[in-house]
DNA sequence: TTGATTGCAAAGTGTTTGCAACTAG
DNA sequence: CTAGTTGCAAACACTTTGCAATCAA
């Protein structure tokens, strides 16, 4: 098979690799958690203050299109994007305390989906389903996690 | 049991009726389909050309404050406001053809929930799920209905 | 009466675009 | 070589804010 590293990926998807999209990937990679459009630039100007928000803007896109990112829309705050291992449709836990975001398999969700298909007679295209809480790590410091879901 | 049309519930949210509400309430009362800021401006405009942006957005964030409007955030997409039946916690099914949207109410979604939880060893605390897709109604009209969950 | 609400216009965000210059493949 | 990519700055879309005037309860 072939490798995976993010600039194998992209030069797979018919992309060019250049600096400024290897900066952007980096930061991406190196982040443990969802970074924000703006975050991301701060952080592309302290690699190279020549590289523009259109730079980035643009590369994130791309890298929508080929799969490699997914953006994640969390109401009421900034949308921000994360580098995904799998350009397969899925679903993200996000931890509020840490920001960590955990892969929730397509499989996962699929069963219930089904569920909703049958009970609703709907035609299922797509599904956003993101699930903000605690993770394990943090819920272990924590003396009084909130539980409202 | 208190009246519920959407007057008394403003009403009884502490939240005073204004001709503006009014129409702004109305016009999300009579939409079939949720509706954008800029449609609901647009709309507002009709009724009365007075009407300014600021309090259609202030209208809104009051209303969902109150319960009475939740925000749907269609990633892609803009963000479009729909007046809701209650204001517990609870997800919808849109149909990409008319645009309607069904509830689904938190019940249906608490044991899956559940299942994550246990699962993923996380506190879920919010979840958004929201279901795009092709109704009852639109799917008995179309020859070739898209399937891709 | 009086605090909530409004209109206006101006300021913020966050994101996109046009275009000439540049460069990876 | 040449289509894809970039930087810049300006344009855009959407939402929020300050403030004085107004109005619902």
């Amino acid at each position: 098979m072939a490798s995976n590293t993010v600039r194998e990926r992209i030069l797979r998807s018919g992309r060019r690799i250049t600096p400024q999209r290897d900066a952007i990937a980096g930061i991406l990679e190196r982040a443990e958690q969802p970074v924000s459009a703006q975050e991301l630039c701060d952080a592309v100007g302290e690699v190279d203050p020549q590289i523009g928000r259109a730079t980035v803007f643009r590369t994130l896109q791309s890298l929508m299109e080929a799969g490699l990112v997914q953006r994640i829309t969390i109401p009421g705050a900034e949308t921000r994007y994360l580098l995904c291992s799998t350009a397969e449709h899925h679903h993200h836990l996000v931890c509020r305390e840490c920001g960590a975001v955990e892969e929730l398999p397509e499989r996962g969700v699929a069963s219930f989906l089904a569920r909703v298909e049958r009970e609703h007679r709907f035609l299922v295209d797509h599904a956003t389903f993101d699930v903000y809480g605690t993770c394990a790590r943090c819920a272990g410091r924590e003396p009084e996690p909130a539980a409202r879901p």
